[in-house]
RNA sequence: GGGCCCGUGGCCAAGCCAGGAUAAGGCGGCAGCCUCCUAAGCUGCAAAUCGCGGGUUCGAAUCCCGCCGGGCCCGCCA
């Protein structure tokens, strides 16, 4: 299932039995010697093995190289090793291995490269998180965009996912939103988050000199968090439409959630009390002291620093509600939460909400493995989170909580911001709509169709898939400055690039139409052939790298390699008119198992696959 | 003051955790390639003191120490 590593362990093999034969010791694992040449031409995978032995031999490296090649009989999947320096180079017989390899793509199809390392365990998801006061900008475009993918890659790793999306009904953000929607009179027009943003960004100007109206922010910010039923209600519902009108966006790049939490649900669920009760009876939580005093402190014992978890008036800082939440996603509340079906996605995923009126369900939260995809800035943050779970003796929770951190979106000369509405312009609606008007010009360039739904949806595909791409494949330490030119860049290494090469290789297939394939193992002799293969073999490996470092970049990367290079192949091997039948069989299972491996890739991506553009 | 992340051709960026051969790939620039499976493509060329200085090593972009530059965190804010 992963021919790659099968790949590796037969050199190791080989290896092994040199060297025992030799009577040779190496300090660490043989796997951690191998690595690829930087030609083919050397090699298809090498080991560094004789310059380590150099040391405790006191012998040169090309002679160590030399005389374990000479001990070493190719066979298998290797058919050729050479020593050149102190390298040992290993040649891939491709006949072998190209039937190995396709052979695991054909049978498994969309299957290939799932891995069963989930073993069946649930792991929760948490992404997007926006306050529901303001639409989507690009920065929180990248958040839901690596958590979706991520999503997609633990399904495919053989876990049971739930995506949620945490929703602070309670912040101060809501509370200015709501003072501001009653304050300006002539509300603009427009999708419901923008107007919202818009609004809030106004209002934001009179707040820093109007003490008046900082006064009313602070009396709702108070009665919200006090509970009080009247003015909970009319936010819950401002805070519904905003939510609603955000899932417009996120349901246009393919993003799925499984559950809306919102946060005035867990306070009033009884989880948070629950939690903070929980937290008392450990001789961690104490009294605050100095400036501190009349409040209720975490003190870690191993260096965190102090953290207030309850305020001198009685209420608890946000961190405390995410202890809270933390643990439920665990399932390790007694109190639980409320929940009623909210909506449908477009892949047909239900979508539920939890809700005081609902009822109790049993399928959420109770996680093994728990990612939060939340911004680098809150570590701090997310490292107290996690470390109390261990304060509360989960420390197995702790053990299994990560903290997804991403850099920010950018833009040249400033940071997004909804207070000072430097978002405007930026919002995902809104690039969204500029990069598929785009792909729409491109495709007007183009001569070809005048089918005017065809056009759409791909110009529609396109746009998404670009934008998708752009923001995985950076990794998610990185900050991204925003350029157009970045975000509409369709030419090689972009989302369409890769949608371009599946298309290419439906194309081929289409024009092909019957053929009979006695089975036969393939041939492939032109280097573009064989490292189009070699990166197949990889895909397993890749998807079980994503998982383990939490990078879809990764996958981003390789297969934005995987479309250059069958394009390589595409200009180099022709596949209808091949020179013998043998090779027009092997290149056309290749071609179709290239289009398996895109599509894979493609689909945990999120980019959409088209057959034709 | 303490801590975390980033620094690689003009621009973007992989590699760094598990040290090895000529430091990927893309954009931009220059020069070519469509009677032939989609030119959103392919080929070639020019372009890098891998932030700086030490150290470890047969070997350092990669490990260690120090420094510089950029971003972020260290609130009873959210």
């Amino acid at each position: 299932m992963d021919p790659w590593e099968g790949l590796r362990q037969e050199v190791v093999r080989l290896l092994d039995e040199g060297l025992s034969g030799l009577r040779w010791r190496v300090s660490r694992s043989l796997e951690e010697t191998l690595e690829e040449p930087p030609d083919p031409r050397f090699g298809d995978i090498a080991t560094t093995v004789g310059f380590e032995l150099s040391k405790t031999l006191r012998e040169n490296p090309q002679s160590i190289a030399k005389e374990l090649v000479g001990k070493i009989k190719p066979r298998g999947l290797i058919e050729r090793i050479e020593p050149v320096g102190g390298y040992v180079n290993f040649f891939v017989e491709f006949s072998k291995f190209g039937e190995l390899t396709l052979e695991a793509i054909e049978r498994f199809g969309e299957r290939y490269g799932h891995l069963d390392i989930g073993n069946d365990q649930k792991v929760v998801i948490e992404h997007t998180s926006v306050n529901p006061t303001k639409p989507l900008h690009i920065g929180h475009g990248r958040n839901a965009i690596i958590g979706d993918t991520m999503a997609r890659v633990f399904r495919a790793l053989g876990y049971r996912v739930e995506v949620q999306n945490y929703i602070d009904d309670l912040g101060r953000q809501v509370a200015e939103t709501l003072v501001a929607y009653d304050e300006v009179k002539e509300k603009p027009k427009g999708k419901f988050d923008h107007v919202l943003g818009i609004i809030y960004a106004q209002l934001h100007e009179r707040l820093e000199e109007d003490l008046e109206l900082e006064q009313k922010v602070r009396g709702v910010l108070a009665s919200l968090e006090r509970g009080e039923k009247a003015i909970s209600e009319v936010a819950r519902r401002l805070c519904e439409r905003c939510v609603k009108a955000n899932l417009l966006t996120t349901d246009r790049l393919g993003i799925s959630y499984d559950l809306l939490v919102w946060e005035s649900d867990v306070v009033r669920s009884g989880i948070l009390g629950e939690v903070l009760d929980r937290l008392r009876a450990t001789p961690y939580l104490v009294e605050g002291t100095g400036d501190k005093s009349g409040t209720l402190v975490l003190r870690f014992p191993d260096g965190i620093e102090d953290k207030v978890l309850i305020r001198s008036n009685g209420t608890a800082v946000y961190t405390a509600r995410d202890i809270a939440y933390q643990v439920w996603k665990f399932g390790c509340t007694k109190a639980g939460l409320r929940f009623r079906f909210h909506s449908k996605r477009k892949d047909g995923v239900k979508t539920y909400t939890t809700s005081p009126k609902g009822k109790a369900m049993r399928r959420f939260g109770r996680a093994d493995k728990v990612i939060n995809v939340v911004g680098s800035e809150q570590k701090f943050p997310q490292r107290v989170v996690f470390a109390s779970l261990k304060l509360m003796g989960l420390e197995q929770q702790f053990r299994n909580s990560y903290h997804l951190a991403y850099e920010h979106v950018r833009l040249p000369d400033q940071r997004f911001s909804g207070r000072k509405g430097t978002w405007m312009g930026f919002s995902v609606d809104d690039v969204l709509e500029e990069t598929i008007s785009r792909a729409r010009a491109v495709m007007e360039e183009r001569a070809g169709t005048t089918d005017e739904r065809f056009k759409r949806r791909v110009a529609e595909s396109v746009g998404v898939g670009a934008l998708r791409f752009s923001l995985l494949s950076t990794s998610p330490e990185k900050e991204i400055v925003f350029k157009w030119e970045e975000a509409l860049d369709f030419d090689r290494n972009s989302g369409p690039a890769i949608q371009y090469s599946y298309a290419r290789a439906c194309s081929i297939l289409r024009k092909i139409g019957k053929y009979k394939s006695k089975r036969v193992p393939p041939t492939f002799r032109l280097p573009e052939e064989k490292s189009v293969l070699k990166l197949l073999a990889k895909y397993p490996g890749i998807l079980r790298a994503v998982g383990e470092k939490l990078q879809p970049n990764i996958l981003a990367r390789y297969v934005a390699e995987l479309a250059l290079e069958f394009n390589k192949f595409y200009e180099a091997a022709p596949v209808i008119e091949a020179e013998t039948p043998e090779i027009r069989v092997s290149r056309l299972r290749l071609v179709k198992c290239t289009r398996i491996v895109l599509k894979n890739s493609m689909r945990l991506l999120g980019i959409p696959v088209l057959e034709r553009m």
